[in-house]
DNA sequence: AGGTGTATGTCGCAT
DNA sequence: ATGCGACGTACACCT
Protein backbone atom coordinates (compact mmCIF):
# COMPACT_ATOMS: atom_id res chain seq x y z
CA UNK A 1 0.00 0.00 0.00
CA UNK A 2 1.19 3.83 -1.24
CA UNK A 3 0.41 6.50 0.94
CA UNK A 4 0.86 10.35 -0.05
CA UNK A 5 -0.11 13.40 1.59
CA UNK A 6 0.08 16.11 -0.82
CA UNK A 7 -1.65 19.77 -1.80
CA UNK A 8 -3.92 18.54 -4.82
CA UNK A 9 -6.84 19.07 -7.14
CA UNK A 10 -9.13 16.18 -8.32
CA UNK A 11 -11.56 16.20 -11.25
CA UNK A 12 -13.65 12.91 -11.94
CA UNK A 13 -15.61 11.92 -15.10
CA UNK A 14 -17.63 9.19 -15.26
CA UNK A 15 -21.35 8.19 -14.02
CA UNK A 16 -20.98 11.84 -12.96
CA UNK A 17 -18.60 15.01 -13.25
CA UNK A 18 -17.04 16.20 -9.92
CA UNK A 19 -14.16 18.54 -9.22
CA UNK A 20 -11.96 18.74 -5.40
CA UNK A 21 -10.37 22.59 -4.94
CA UNK A 22 -6.99 22.99 -4.46
CA UNK A 23 -5.83 21.24 -0.58
CA UNK A 24 -3.84 18.35 1.22
CA UNK A 25 -5.36 15.32 1.11
CA UNK A 26 -4.76 10.96 1.61
CA UNK A 27 -3.88 9.57 -1.35
CA UNK A 28 -4.43 5.90 -0.90
CA UNK A 29 -3.20 3.07 -3.27
CA UNK A 30 -3.49 -0.13 -2.37
CA UNK A 31 -2.08 -3.29 -3.36
CA UNK A 32 -5.29 -4.06 -6.25
CA UNK A 33 -4.51 -1.30 -7.82
CA UNK A 34 -7.73 0.97 -6.37
CA UNK A 35 -7.38 4.60 -5.30
CA UNK A 36 -8.92 6.58 -3.22
CA UNK A 37 -8.79 10.18 -1.99
CA UNK A 38 -9.45 10.59 1.86
CA UNK A 39 -9.92 14.22 3.36
CA UNK A 40 -9.77 14.24 7.09
CA UNK A 41 -13.84 13.67 7.53
CA UNK A 42 -16.36 12.34 6.41
CA UNK A 43 -16.75 8.88 7.71
CA UNK A 44 -14.35 6.19 5.93
CA UNK A 45 -15.81 7.14 2.54
CA UNK A 46 -13.06 8.77 0.32
CA UNK A 47 -14.01 11.74 -1.74
CA UNK A 48 -12.87 10.32 -4.85
CA UNK A 49 -11.98 6.25 -5.81
CA UNK A 50 -11.39 4.35 -8.95
CA UNK A 51 -11.34 0.55 -7.85
CA UNK A 52 -9.73 -1.91 -9.90
CA UNK A 53 -8.54 -3.03 -12.56
CA UNK A 54 -7.53 0.69 -13.58
CA UNK A 55 -4.82 1.91 -15.31
CA UNK A 56 -2.23 4.88 -13.72
CA UNK A 57 -0.44 7.05 -15.44
CA UNK A 58 1.58 8.81 -13.16
CA UNK A 59 3.87 12.05 -14.13
CA UNK A 60 5.92 14.72 -12.12
CA UNK A 61 2.84 16.95 -11.36
CA UNK A 62 -0.28 14.55 -12.11
CA UNK A 63 -1.68 11.15 -11.83
CA UNK A 64 -4.22 9.70 -14.45
CA UNK A 65 -6.57 6.99 -13.20
CA UNK A 66 -8.92 5.63 -16.00
CA UNK A 67 -10.90 2.12 -16.17
CA UNK A 68 -12.16 0.38 -19.06
CA UNK A 69 -15.77 2.18 -18.39
CA UNK A 70 -14.47 5.02 -19.30
CA UNK A 71 -14.35 6.77 -15.86
CA UNK A 72 -11.18 9.26 -15.58
CA UNK A 73 -9.87 10.73 -12.42
CA UNK A 74 -7.17 13.40 -12.94
CA UNK A 75 -4.93 14.17 -9.70
CA UNK A 76 -3.11 17.33 -10.07
CA UNK A 77 -0.44 17.58 -7.64
CA UNK A 78 0.88 20.93 -6.57
CA UNK A 79 3.16 19.91 -3.33
CA UNK A 80 3.91 16.41 -2.46
CA UNK A 81 4.33 16.10 1.63
CA UNK A 82 5.21 12.31 1.86
CA UNK A 83 5.07 9.35 -0.05
CA UNK A 84 5.46 5.99 1.88
CA UNK A 85 4.60 2.56 0.93
CA UNK A 86 4.12 -0.33 3.32
CA UNK A 87 3.75 -3.80 2.02
CA UNK A 88 0.79 -5.32 4.36
CA UNK A 89 0.93 -8.53 2.78
CA UNK A 90 -2.42 -11.21 1.81
CA UNK A 91 -5.24 -10.13 4.65
CA UNK A 92 -6.40 -13.47 6.06
CA UNK A 93 -10.02 -11.72 5.37
CA UNK A 94 -13.24 -10.76 7.31
CA UNK A 95 -14.78 -13.36 9.05
CA UNK A 96 -18.85 -12.36 9.80
CA UNK A 97 -21.60 -13.61 11.61
CA UNK A 98 -25.09 -12.67 11.75
CA UNK A 99 -26.00 -11.89 8.02
CA UNK A 100 -29.20 -12.74 6.57
CA UNK A 101 -27.82 -15.62 4.48
CA UNK A 102 -26.92 -17.59 7.77
CA UNK A 103 -30.14 -16.84 9.27
CA UNK A 104 -31.84 -18.36 6.30
CA UNK A 105 -29.93 -21.13 6.44
CA UNK A 106 -30.70 -21.68 10.24
CA UNK A 107 -34.43 -21.33 9.27
CA UNK A 108 -34.32 -23.49 6.69
CA UNK A 109 -33.28 -26.23 8.60
CA UNK A 110 -35.68 -25.23 11.24
CA UNK A 111 -38.73 -23.64 10.02
CA UNK A 112 -41.35 -25.07 12.90
CA UNK A 113 -39.10 -21.81 14.85
CA UNK A 114 -41.37 -19.61 12.56
CA UNK A 115 -44.43 -21.28 13.12
CA UNK A 116 -45.48 -24.39 14.78
CA UNK A 117 -45.65 -27.73 11.54
CA UNK A 118 -44.13 -25.30 8.98
CA UNK A 119 -42.39 -27.63 6.61
CA UNK A 120 -39.93 -26.08 4.22
CA UNK A 121 -40.76 -26.43 0.72
CA UNK A 122 -38.06 -24.74 -1.05
CA UNK A 123 -35.31 -22.22 -0.36
CA UNK A 124 -34.83 -19.64 -2.57
CA UNK A 125 -38.06 -20.24 -4.33
CA UNK A 126 -37.38 -19.02 -8.08
CA UNK A 127 -40.17 -16.26 -9.35
CA UNK A 128 -39.87 -14.20 -11.91
CA UNK A 129 -39.94 -10.89 -9.87
CA UNK A 130 -37.26 -12.59 -7.77
CA UNK A 131 -36.61 -15.51 -5.34
CA UNK A 132 -38.87 -15.60 -2.20
CA UNK A 133 -36.48 -16.27 0.94
CA UNK A 134 -38.38 -20.13 2.41
CA UNK A 135 -41.71 -21.61 0.51
CA UNK A 136 -43.03 -23.52 3.14
CA UNK A 137 -46.12 -26.01 3.60
CA UNK A 138 -48.07 -25.33 7.25
CA UNK A 139 -49.30 -27.93 9.11
CA UNK A 140 -52.62 -27.30 7.39
CA UNK A 141 -51.46 -28.04 4.06
CA UNK A 142 -51.48 -24.51 2.74
CA UNK A 143 -48.45 -22.91 1.18
CA UNK A 144 -46.56 -20.17 3.29
CA UNK A 145 -44.21 -18.13 1.55
CA UNK A 146 -41.39 -16.68 4.50
CA UNK A 147 -39.40 -13.53 3.88
CA UNK A 148 -36.35 -13.52 6.08
CA UNK A 149 -34.70 -10.15 6.90
CA UNK A 150 -32.12 -9.30 9.86
CA UNK A 151 -34.36 -6.15 10.19
CA UNK A 152 -37.73 -6.37 9.62
CA UNK A 153 -38.47 -3.04 7.80
CA UNK A 154 -40.83 -1.67 5.42
CA UNK A 155 -38.94 -2.58 2.51
CA UNK A 156 -39.32 -6.18 3.49
CA UNK A 157 -42.94 -5.80 3.93
CA UNK A 158 -43.33 -4.75 0.46
CA UNK A 159 -41.06 -7.05 -1.38
CA UNK A 160 -43.14 -10.43 0.30
CA UNK A 161 -46.87 -8.08 -0.41
CA UNK A 162 -44.96 -8.48 -3.85
CA UNK A 163 -44.41 -12.35 -4.09
CA UNK A 164 -47.65 -13.17 -2.89
CA UNK A 165 -49.36 -11.33 -5.14
CA UNK A 166 -47.40 -12.95 -7.86
CA UNK A 167 -47.63 -16.54 -6.04
CA UNK A 168 -51.42 -16.04 -5.46
CA UNK A 169 -51.34 -15.98 -9.18
CA UNK A 170 -50.10 -19.35 -9.53
CA UNK A 171 -53.30 -21.36 -9.43
CA UNK A 172 -51.19 -24.83 -8.44
CA UNK A 173 -49.97 -22.98 -5.12
CA UNK A 174 -52.91 -20.56 -4.43
CA UNK A 175 -54.08 -19.43 -1.64
CA UNK A 176 -50.46 -18.61 0.04
CA UNK A 177 -50.21 -16.45 2.69
CA UNK A 178 -47.16 -14.51 3.98
CA UNK A 179 -44.98 -14.81 7.35
CA UNK A 180 -42.50 -12.21 7.41
CA UNK A 181 -39.47 -13.38 10.26
CA UNK A 182 -36.49 -11.25 11.84
CA UNK A 183 -34.21 -10.62 14.39
CA UNK A 184 -35.93 -7.35 15.36
CA UNK A 185 -38.93 -6.09 13.40
CA UNK A 186 -40.12 -2.24 13.33
CA UNK A 187 -43.09 -1.26 14.46
CA UNK A 188 -44.07 0.77 11.33
CA UNK A 189 -43.27 -2.95 9.65
CA UNK A 190 -45.67 -4.76 11.96
CA UNK A 191 -48.39 -2.10 11.45
CA UNK A 192 -48.00 -2.62 7.73
CA UNK A 193 -47.88 -6.37 7.21
CA UNK A 194 -50.48 -6.85 10.07
CA UNK A 195 -53.06 -4.49 7.41
CA UNK A 196 -51.98 -6.91 4.94
CA UNK A 197 -52.28 -10.09 6.94
CA UNK A 198 -48.69 -10.66 7.15
CA UNK A 199 -47.52 -12.83 10.26
CA UNK A 200 -44.60 -11.25 12.10
CA UNK A 201 -42.28 -13.51 13.76
CA UNK A 202 -39.07 -11.86 15.70
CA UNK A 203 -36.66 -15.30 15.77
CA UNK A 204 -33.55 -15.09 18.40
CA UNK A 205 -30.27 -15.52 16.38
CA UNK A 206 -28.15 -16.81 19.27
CA UNK A 207 -31.09 -19.18 20.10
CA UNK A 208 -31.12 -20.20 17.27
CA UNK A 209 -27.49 -21.03 16.86
CA UNK A 210 -28.17 -22.98 20.36
CA UNK A 211 -31.07 -24.82 18.60
CA UNK A 212 -29.60 -25.84 15.65
CA UNK A 213 -30.68 -29.23 16.82
CA UNK A 214 -32.85 -29.54 19.10
CA UNK A 215 -33.10 -33.23 18.97
CA UNK A 216 -29.56 -33.65 20.33
CA UNK A 217 -30.34 -31.15 23.11
CA UNK A 218 -33.21 -32.63 24.26
CA UNK A 219 -31.83 -36.74 24.55
CA UNK B 1 -5.25 12.16 10.27
CA UNK B 2 -3.63 9.46 12.16
CA UNK B 3 -2.00 6.68 10.36
CA UNK B 4 -0.93 3.55 11.82
CA UNK B 5 0.25 0.28 10.64
CA UNK B 6 0.25 -2.46 12.90
CA UNK B 7 -0.04 -5.97 13.25
CA UNK B 8 -3.88 -6.20 14.58
CA UNK B 9 -6.36 -8.23 15.34
CA UNK B 10 -9.89 -6.91 15.26
CA UNK B 11 -13.41 -7.50 16.07
CA UNK B 12 -16.63 -6.06 16.12
CA UNK B 13 -20.06 -6.46 17.46
CA UNK B 14 -22.58 -4.38 16.32
CA UNK B 15 -24.83 -4.51 13.53
CA UNK B 16 -23.34 -8.34 13.18
CA UNK B 17 -20.47 -10.07 14.65
CA UNK B 18 -16.88 -10.04 12.95
CA UNK B 19 -13.64 -10.97 13.36
CA UNK B 20 -9.93 -10.18 11.70
CA UNK B 21 -7.26 -13.02 12.40
CA UNK B 22 -3.83 -11.67 13.09
CA UNK B 23 -2.44 -9.23 10.22
CA UNK B 24 -0.72 -6.18 9.53
CA UNK B 25 -3.28 -3.28 8.45
CA UNK B 26 -3.74 0.43 8.34
CA UNK B 27 -5.71 2.10 10.79
CA UNK B 28 -6.92 5.22 9.58
CA UNK B 29 -8.38 8.37 12.73
CA UNK B 30 -9.50 10.80 11.13
CA UNK B 31 -9.89 14.22 12.41
CA UNK B 32 -13.79 13.76 12.86
CA UNK B 33 -13.08 10.54 15.53
CA UNK B 34 -13.82 7.67 13.05
CA UNK B 35 -11.50 4.68 12.99
CA UNK B 36 -11.07 2.68 9.92
CA UNK B 37 -9.29 -0.63 9.39
CA UNK B 38 -7.70 -1.43 5.80
CA UNK B 39 -6.09 -3.74 4.14
CA UNK B 40 -4.55 -3.91 0.97
CA UNK B 41 -7.55 -4.62 -1.51
CA UNK B 42 -11.19 -4.95 -1.39
CA UNK B 43 -11.22 -1.57 -3.55
CA UNK B 44 -11.69 1.60 -0.71
CA UNK B 45 -13.85 0.04 1.75
CA UNK B 46 -12.20 -0.86 5.17
CA UNK B 47 -12.66 -4.29 6.55
CA UNK B 48 -13.86 -2.30 9.94
CA UNK B 49 -14.71 0.67 10.75
CA UNK B 50 -16.75 2.95 13.16
CA UNK B 51 -17.94 6.15 12.35
CA UNK B 52 -18.38 9.66 14.13
CA UNK B 53 -19.72 9.69 16.78
CA UNK B 54 -17.48 8.07 18.86
CA UNK B 55 -15.30 6.78 21.60
CA UNK B 56 -11.86 5.72 21.32
CA UNK B 57 -10.18 4.21 24.40
CA UNK B 58 -6.72 3.24 24.36
CA UNK B 59 -3.52 1.27 26.43
CA UNK B 60 -0.36 0.12 25.50
CA UNK B 61 -1.93 -2.85 23.59
CA UNK B 62 -5.59 -2.64 22.13
CA UNK B 63 -7.69 0.15 21.29
CA UNK B 64 -11.41 -0.08 21.95
CA UNK B 65 -14.09 2.18 19.69
CA UNK B 66 -17.67 2.34 20.74
CA UNK B 67 -20.48 4.53 20.28
CA UNK B 68 -24.15 5.18 21.51
CA UNK B 69 -25.82 2.63 19.30
CA UNK B 70 -23.18 -0.27 21.25
CA UNK B 71 -21.18 -1.10 18.15
CA UNK B 72 -17.74 -1.87 19.64
CA UNK B 73 -14.77 -2.51 17.80
CA UNK B 74 -11.95 -4.08 19.68
CA UNK B 75 -8.18 -3.61 17.87
CA UNK B 76 -5.55 -5.91 19.70
CA UNK B 77 -2.47 -4.10 19.01
CA UNK B 78 0.65 -7.15 18.33
CA UNK B 79 3.36 -4.62 17.05
CA UNK B 80 3.07 -1.50 15.83
CA UNK B 81 5.47 -0.72 12.75
CA UNK B 82 4.18 3.15 12.27
CA UNK B 83 2.24 5.80 13.58
CA UNK B 84 2.29 9.49 11.87
CA UNK B 85 -0.42 12.11 12.28
CA UNK B 86 -1.02 15.01 9.24
CA UNK B 87 -2.79 17.83 9.42
CA UNK B 88 -5.04 18.34 6.51
CA UNK B 89 -6.98 21.39 7.35
CA UNK B 90 -10.67 21.40 6.59
CA UNK B 91 -11.14 20.10 2.70
CA UNK B 92 -13.42 22.47 0.34
CA UNK B 93 -15.43 19.47 -0.42
CA UNK B 94 -16.48 17.72 -3.21
CA UNK B 95 -18.60 19.85 -6.49
CA UNK B 96 -20.98 17.25 -7.68
CA UNK B 97 -22.78 18.16 -11.00
CA UNK B 98 -25.76 15.50 -11.43
CA UNK B 99 -27.69 13.47 -13.62
CA UNK B 100 -30.53 12.83 -12.20
CA UNK B 101 -32.34 16.32 -11.41
CA UNK B 102 -30.97 16.84 -14.86
CA UNK B 103 -32.81 14.55 -16.59
CA UNK B 104 -35.65 15.33 -14.45
CA UNK B 105 -35.67 19.05 -16.00
CA UNK B 106 -35.38 17.84 -19.47
CA UNK B 107 -37.99 15.77 -19.76
CA UNK B 108 -40.38 18.75 -17.78
CA UNK B 109 -39.54 20.65 -20.76
CA UNK B 110 -39.99 17.82 -23.10
CA UNK B 111 -42.96 15.68 -21.93
CA UNK B 112 -44.13 14.89 -25.85
CA UNK B 113 -40.71 12.34 -25.67
CA UNK B 114 -42.24 10.67 -23.06
CA UNK B 115 -45.55 10.60 -24.50
CA UNK B 116 -47.19 11.96 -27.53
CA UNK B 117 -49.18 14.84 -26.45
CA UNK B 118 -48.25 14.67 -22.95
CA UNK B 119 -48.35 17.71 -21.28
CA UNK B 120 -47.09 19.09 -17.94
CA UNK B 121 -49.51 20.36 -15.17
CA UNK B 122 -46.37 20.53 -12.42
CA UNK B 123 -42.75 19.47 -11.59
CA UNK B 124 -42.49 18.18 -8.57
CA UNK B 125 -45.92 18.05 -7.68
CA UNK B 126 -46.66 17.80 -3.81
CA UNK B 127 -48.44 15.22 -1.85
CA UNK B 128 -48.50 13.66 1.64
CA UNK B 129 -46.63 11.13 0.84
CA UNK B 130 -43.52 12.77 -1.21
CA UNK B 131 -43.69 14.64 -4.21
CA UNK B 132 -44.82 13.07 -7.86
CA UNK B 133 -41.73 13.56 -10.22
CA UNK B 134 -43.87 14.59 -13.19
CA UNK B 135 -47.64 15.37 -13.28
CA UNK B 136 -48.80 15.27 -16.82
CA UNK B 137 -52.05 15.71 -18.79
CA UNK B 138 -52.49 13.38 -21.67
CA UNK B 139 -54.26 13.57 -25.26
CA UNK B 140 -57.38 12.46 -24.07
CA UNK B 141 -57.23 14.50 -20.98
CA UNK B 142 -56.34 12.33 -18.37
CA UNK B 143 -54.14 12.72 -15.24
CA UNK B 144 -51.01 11.08 -15.95
CA UNK B 145 -48.25 10.67 -12.92
CA UNK B 146 -44.84 9.83 -14.54
CA UNK B 147 -41.81 8.88 -12.39
CA UNK B 148 -38.31 9.18 -13.38
CA UNK B 149 -35.33 7.30 -12.50
CA UNK B 150 -31.83 7.03 -13.85
CA UNK B 151 -31.78 3.30 -13.64
CA UNK B 152 -35.61 1.76 -13.26
CA UNK B 153 -35.74 -0.72 -10.81
CA UNK B 154 -38.30 -2.20 -8.80
CA UNK B 155 -38.63 0.54 -5.93
CA UNK B 156 -39.15 2.91 -8.26
CA UNK B 157 -42.63 1.03 -9.51
CA UNK B 158 -43.36 0.61 -5.77
CA UNK B 159 -42.52 4.54 -5.60
CA UNK B 160 -45.06 5.56 -7.80
CA UNK B 161 -47.85 2.90 -7.18
CA UNK B 162 -48.06 4.55 -3.55
CA UNK B 163 -48.50 7.47 -5.62
CA UNK B 164 -50.56 6.35 -7.92
CA UNK B 165 -52.80 5.15 -5.19
CA UNK B 166 -52.62 8.10 -3.31
CA UNK B 167 -53.49 10.97 -6.32
CA UNK B 168 -56.47 8.42 -7.50
CA UNK B 169 -58.18 9.20 -3.88
CA UNK B 170 -58.21 12.68 -4.81
CA UNK B 171 -61.56 12.62 -6.49
CA UNK B 172 -60.60 16.13 -8.27
CA UNK B 173 -57.76 14.35 -10.17
CA UNK B 174 -58.53 10.59 -10.37
CA UNK B 175 -58.10 8.57 -12.53
CA UNK B 176 -54.39 8.45 -12.65
CA UNK B 177 -52.97 6.30 -14.45
CA UNK B 178 -48.89 6.43 -14.48
CA UNK B 179 -45.87 5.87 -16.34
CA UNK B 180 -42.83 5.24 -15.64
CA UNK B 181 -39.64 6.94 -17.05
CA UNK B 182 -35.45 6.22 -16.97
CA UNK B 183 -32.64 5.47 -19.09
CA UNK B 184 -32.73 1.94 -18.07
CA UNK B 185 -35.26 -0.08 -17.21
CA UNK B 186 -34.47 -3.57 -15.64
CA UNK B 187 -36.61 -6.85 -16.69
CA UNK B 188 -38.26 -7.54 -13.23
CA UNK B 189 -39.16 -3.71 -13.08
CA UNK B 190 -41.14 -3.81 -16.22
CA UNK B 191 -42.96 -7.25 -15.16
CA UNK B 192 -44.30 -5.03 -11.71
CA UNK B 193 -45.08 -2.05 -14.00
CA UNK B 194 -47.14 -4.11 -16.39
CA UNK B 195 -48.46 -5.98 -13.77
CA UNK B 196 -50.18 -2.72 -12.48
CA UNK B 197 -50.97 -0.94 -16.07
CA UNK B 198 -47.82 1.37 -15.64
CA UNK B 199 -46.22 2.27 -18.79
CA UNK B 200 -42.25 1.65 -19.15
CA UNK B 201 -40.55 4.55 -21.57
CA UNK B 202 -36.72 4.40 -21.47
CA UNK B 203 -34.98 7.58 -22.36
CA UNK B 204 -31.92 8.27 -24.18
CA UNK B 205 -29.90 11.22 -22.32
CA UNK B 206 -28.17 12.04 -24.92
CA UNK B 207 -30.50 12.24 -27.18
CA UNK B 208 -32.94 14.33 -24.77
CA UNK B 209 -29.59 16.42 -24.19
CA UNK B 210 -29.47 16.75 -27.98
CA UNK B 211 -33.07 17.15 -28.43
CA UNK B 212 -33.80 19.92 -25.90
CA UNK B 213 -34.96 22.58 -28.99
CA UNK B 214 -36.34 20.36 -31.42
CA UNK B 215 -37.87 23.24 -32.93
CA UNK B 216 -34.64 24.86 -34.08
CA UNK B 217 -32.85 21.81 -35.08
CA UNK B 218 -35.66 20.91 -37.65
CA UNK B 219 -36.01 24.15 -39.27
C1' DA C 1 -21.08 -10.30 -19.00
C1' DG C 2 -25.62 -9.04 -17.18
C1' DG C 3 -29.35 -9.36 -13.60
C1' DT C 4 -30.97 -9.39 -8.78
C1' DG C 5 -30.83 -8.89 -3.77
C1' DT C 6 -27.99 -7.57 0.34
C1' DA C 7 -25.36 -4.18 3.07
C1' DT C 8 -22.43 -2.79 9.74
C1' DG C 9 -24.69 0.01 3.15
C1' DT C 10 -23.73 5.65 3.52
C1' DC C 11 -25.55 10.18 2.83
C1' DG C 12 -28.69 13.99 2.71
C1' DC C 13 -33.13 16.00 3.49
C1' DA C 14 -37.59 16.33 5.27
C1' DT C 15 -40.78 15.60 9.02
C1' DA D 1 -34.75 10.92 16.11
C1' DT D 2 -37.05 8.59 12.11
C1' DG D 3 -38.52 7.97 7.47
C1' DC D 4 -37.55 8.16 2.68
C1' DG D 5 -35.05 8.44 -1.57
C1' DA D 6 -30.51 8.62 -4.08
C1' DC D 7 -25.97 6.85 -4.63
C1' DG D 8 -20.15 7.13 -9.21
C1' DT D 9 -23.90 2.97 -4.24
C1' DA D 10 -20.32 -1.66 -3.72
C1' DC D 11 -20.65 -6.50 -3.44
C1' DA D 12 -21.78 -11.50 -3.72
C1' DC D 13 -24.27 -14.65 -6.18
C1' DC D 14 -26.64 -16.48 -10.02
C1' DT D 15 -27.65 -17.19 -15.05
Amino acid sequence: MRLVVAECTVTYEGRLTSRLGRAKRLLMIKADGCVAIHADGGAYKPLNWMNAPNILIEDDTSWKVSNQKGEVIVIDLHSVESDTTVDLGIDPGLQKDGVESHLQELLAEQPNVIEEGLQLIRREYPTEIGPVDLLCRDAAGNTVAVEIKRRGEIDGVEQLTRYLQFLNGQPDLAPVRGVFAAQLIKPQAKVLAGSREIDCVEVDYDVLCGAERPQQILF
